[in-house]
DNA sequence: CTCTCCCTT
């Protein structure tokens, strides 16, 4: 077996090495393989004896081409089949595998994209081979295996294979894979085929067979070496296609729509008298409903509607053959998932929904769109396979010629945050260099990155800022082993540690299946209610959980499966849907649980939900939805993360009664935008869970002198929306050295501190007499400008910006003198002790000593020097003329006096200046006031 | 101011 030859080689390339030191193992060691390879070879030659004789239906065309398949198999390592539905390629091509010679060093594996065609394909091969499903042909899908020891042919589900790369990272198990209807270019096909791209090149003797319906088939031979490409005609019966193309004006002016059209065709046939079943397609449920309603007043037959979210009882009327004509009016379902037998019909309004994502605004959008040529060819292909039909499109030869010829693969309008984090457990290195067939674009890279590092699965590596380099935390691995959306996992990984991993995996699986509750038209009404006492006010989580523990309810009363479905159809839930529901739920339980299977029979408890638990669960949910957070403008319109305007979806439990944040699991463009499964939140909560997220942003900051420290107004941000509009809070942490700067200047120079600080009176007073020295002598200068002050503070001080810090700095060192500043500290140029000593502190009148109070403030009440005369010395100040106590004042004010003498007189005069400097200099004013003693000084 | 195609680990 091929897995046995990769281990024996490593075995002898590891015995190499050690016979060098211990040759007496050796000998042991190759006996060891000996042994294993005498099993393997046994086993190869039982599985040959194994396989069972077989022949190829004749009828089918794949048969004639049998010899060129085998023979391109055997010689080229990939090939290309291609051939339409009833080629018979599905089953035919695994057989002609054996009669290639393999299947027997390893297994044939066979993908499907559905599980239901998974386990169908394999009980079908089986029979041809003359097996019951699960001898020699097994089949994997998930919750479900049917196998035997040596199976030769393995069909499963493309997802599953590509599970298997996580134990199986060469897929040694396999010595062929087959991957089938590859046209469908789902997400899984085109991983499994880049995949396959790298692999083949280590393992040669890996064979691939690609097989596709007719039209896409360069691309795949291209992907693969320019693979060759063997066709098989598929078509039995003829097909006639017929354009009945809608007037488009009539379209535009609201006169006809293709419902209108669709049943005009209906009509049109019957009147042709042509009773054979018709398949219609188009686009919405709501359209098919009617179309339905229309067709049943108007046509005779029975007209049945199918889509996915129709209960499965009457999807089934569908396949039930009826005594009337069967008009199936359908969505894309009819065009690969369900074939439905003896259509004769098909009328294609060439429209589907399809989705698309949009990366910059990571919404998903589910518009109506034209359909691509090989869709179109498809939906023709729905009918003339027992018999020549009819195919008519409701739309022109030229706009079918105008259409692309392939519907855009998935991975191109996809969410790309699951398929990145797959690679990343893969260790498949960067995904912009990944070999996919058709490459993403990088702006859709880059958005399932970010997605990734909101979830904190990622971060940015620092050391490398150039390319897309990032760094895996540790979530990454725990969250990759689950089968679930990424966001999804992370919301597990959060109720590890919330202590509320039951009721996340209660949830988690709810989100992974499609809605439970069905509502069928007509009992709307009936629904509406069995639904209603579910429903939850305050969140369509709890709605789920309230819906689980009525389940788990019954599921202890109830013993019979049959007892179980009845519950189901009484509360109009899809019993496929909670079956889906439980199984994921027991799979996230056993993958948390390390596999233990005694776990998985365990029976659902149920749920308390009180507000201690429903907290627990929110804030799981945020953290896996962060980005989904919205916050109320008015009704039920909201702001979302990344500037997003959304409505609640009308079915939610919140509707017309939202709180002021919700979180959605999911934003969805449809007829608006939507937010659909919405919950109210705590806006308190968001910070704390979205901390790296946040954006914060502050003003205002300055000295709060009640607080004692330095504050400042912030605002936080949350992926654009504020959730927190204002608040004060320290600047310490915030910014430090601002902080400081802050604490220093508007605290300690100001000296606005509210508390008795000896060190800064002391500074405080020393300034203050070095200022009134520039009083005194009417400069600037002086004294030191606060902002040297603020520096001789800043050089002595710590980053610290609030009192509590300086006390106890203080304390520490054991004295404030660190912060006692010397005289000359405050002054910058020394003044001239003479000419200071011209203006005294006081002056004395009689025996009074009267304080000088000096201003230098030109201009201003004030200005000069100020000496405050009690009522008693009023008269005696007067007649003494105090100004001679003030020298340098005196001259100025004797040269302005003379200054102000009449024209005539002061020409006679000599300088005024000379005068107003002797008349200051002696001291011939003493017993007289100043204009006296001046005129008399004049006339002397 | 009221509703979404189809798959899958």
């Amino acid at each position: 077996m091929i897995a046995d030859c990769d281990y024996l080689l490593q075995a002898l390339k590891a015995a190499d090495i050690r016979s060098l030191q211990r040759p007496d193992l050796v000998h042991h060691h190759l006996l060891k393989l000996q042994k294993r390879f005498d099993v393997s070879r046994r086993r190869v030659q039982n599985r040959k004896r194994s396989v069972p004789a077989f022949g190829l239906p004749p009828e089918l065309p794949i048969t004639a081409k049998r010899q060129l398949i085998i023979d391109t198999i055997r010689k080229d390592q990939v090939v290309v089949i291609t051939g339409e539905t009833g080629s018979g390629k599905t089953t035919q091509i695994p057989k002609m595998c054996l009669a290639a010679g393999l299947g027997l060093r390893g297994i044939i594996g066979l993908t499907q994209p559905r599980r239901i065609a998974a386990v169908s394909i394999a009980s079908r091969i089986a029979s041809e081979l003359g097996q019951l499903c699960g001898e020699s042909v097994a089949y994997k899908i998930r919750f479900e295996e049917k196998t035997s020891a040596e199976p030769l042919i393995k069909v499963m589900t493309d997802g599953m294979l590509l599970a298997e790369t996580v134990q199986d990272r060469d897929l040694l198990a396999y010595d062929t894979i087959i991957v089938d209807e590859a046209h469908e270019r789902s997400l899984n096909i085109d991983f499994i085929l880049g995949y396959l791209r790298t692999l083949l090149l280590k393992r040669n003797d890996l064979k691939l067979i690609i097989t596709s319906a007719t039209i896409d088939t360069a691309k795949f031979s291209q992907a693969f070496d320019n693979a060759p490409v063997i066709e098989v005609s598929g078509r039995m019966y003829p097909v006639e296609v017929r354009y009945r193309p809608i007037d488009p004006v009539r379209e535009e002016k609201g006169e006809t729509t293709y419902v209108d059209e669709a049943v005009a065709c209906v009509e049109q046939l019957q009147q042709e008298r042509r009773f054979e079943d018709i398949l219609i397609f188009l686009p919405t449920e709501q359209d098919i409903r009617e179309t339905c309603e229309r067709l049943a007043k108007r046509c005779s037959g029975l007209v049945l509607p199918l889509f996915a979210r129709l209960s499965a009882g009457n999807q089934r009327l569908v396949f039930s053959p009826a005594s009337q004509q069967k008009i199936i009016v359908a969505t894309n379902i009819a065009e690969t998932s369900l074939t439905i037998p003896g259509i004769k019909y098909v009328i294609d309004a060439g429209l589907a929904r399809i989705l698309e994502y949009n990366p910059r605004s990571q919404t998903t959008g589910l518009p109506i769109k034209s359909v691509s040529r090989s869709s179109a060819e498809q939906r023709k292909g729905r009918c003339g396979r027992v018999q020549d039909g009819i195919c008519i499109r409701l739309y022109s030869r030229e706009e079918f010629a105008d259409r692309p010829l392939y519907t855009t693969p998935e991975i191109l309008r996809s969410n790309l945050a699951g398929v990145i984090l797959r690679m990343l457990a893969l260790n498949l290195g960067l995904v912009s260099s990944f070999p996919f067939i058709d490459r993403p674009h990088p702006k859709n890279i880059r958005d399932g990155i970010e997605i990734l590092r909101d979830l904190g699965a990622l971060t940015r590596d620092e050391s490398d800022a150039e390319t897309e380099h990032y760094k895996l935390t540790e979530i990454v691995r725990t969250m990759s082993q689950f089968p679930l959306d990424p966001r999804v996992s992370r919301m597990i990984i959060e109720a590890k540690q919330e202590g509320c991993l039951n009721e996340i995996a209660v949830i988690a699986a709810a989100l992974s299946i499609q809605d439970p509750r069905e509502r069928p038209y007509d009992k709307i009404d009936q629904a509406a209610a069995a639904h209603a006492q579910f429903q939850h006010p305050e969140s369509d989580f709890l709605t789920y959980l309230q819906i689980w523990n009525r389940y788990s309810d019954s599921l202890e009363k109830m013993q019979s499966q049959g007892k179980w479905r009845k519950f189901c159809r009484d509360h109009f839930l899809s019993y496929r849907r909670m079956t889906e529901w439980r199984d994921i739920y027991h799979q996230i339980l056993e993958i948390i649980s390390g596999k233990n299977s005694a776990q998985k029979h365990r029976k659902p408890a149920k749920i308390e939900i009180d507000q201690t638990i429903s907290d627990k669960i929110h804030r799981c949910i945020l953290s896996g939805y962060l980005s989904n957070i919205a916050q109320k403008k008015e009704k039920n319109f909201y702001t979302a993360a990344k500037s997003r305007e959304v409505m609640l979806y009308p079915g939610s439990g919140l509707f017309n009664r939202g709180g002021p944040w919700i979180v959605a699991s999911e934003i969805s463009l449809t007829s608006r935008v939507f937010a659909r499964n919405a919950a109210n939140i705590k806006s308190e909560w968001l910070e704390e869970l979205g901390r790296d997220h946040c954006r914060y942003t502050h003003w205002a900051a300055h000295w709060e002198k009640n607080r004692g420290q330095v504050v400042a107004l912030e605002k936080v941000i949350l992926f654009g929306l504020t959730i927190v509009e204002q608040r004060t809070v320290a600047y310490e942490q915030i910014n430090p050295e601002e902080a400081k700067k802050i604490f220093v200047r508007e605290a300690l120079v100001m000296g606005e501190v509210g508390r008795k600080l000896p060190f800064l009176e002391h500074n405080l007073s020393l300034w203050e007499k070095t200022k009134t020295m520039e009083d005194k002598l009417r400069k600037r200068g002086i004294a030191v400008d606060e902002e040297a002050i603020a520096q001789l503070y800043e050089q002595r001080l710590p980053l610290i910006s609030d009192i509590r810090s300086l006390q106890k700095l203080i304390k520490d060192k054991g004295s404030d003198d660190f912060l006692r500043f010397r005289e000359e500290d405050f002054i910058a140029h020394d003044p001239d002790p003479r000419e200071l000593q011209q203006f005294p502190d006081q002056i004395k009148i009689g025996n009074a000593a009267l304080a000088c109070h000096y201003r230098f403030e030109p201009g201003l009440a004030g200005d000069g020097v100020t000496v405050s005369v009690p009522l008693g010395l009023v008269s005696k100040a007067a007649s003494e003329n105090i100004e001679r106590h003030l020298p340098s004042l005196l001259q100025e004010k004797v040269f302005y006096m003379l200054k102000s003498l009449p024209k005539n007189a002061r020409q006679k005069l000599p300088p005024l200046v000379q005068i107003a400097k002797i008349f200051s200099e002696r001291a011939t004013i003493a017993d007289n006031s100043l204009p006296l003693a001046l005129s008399k000084f004049l006339f002397h």
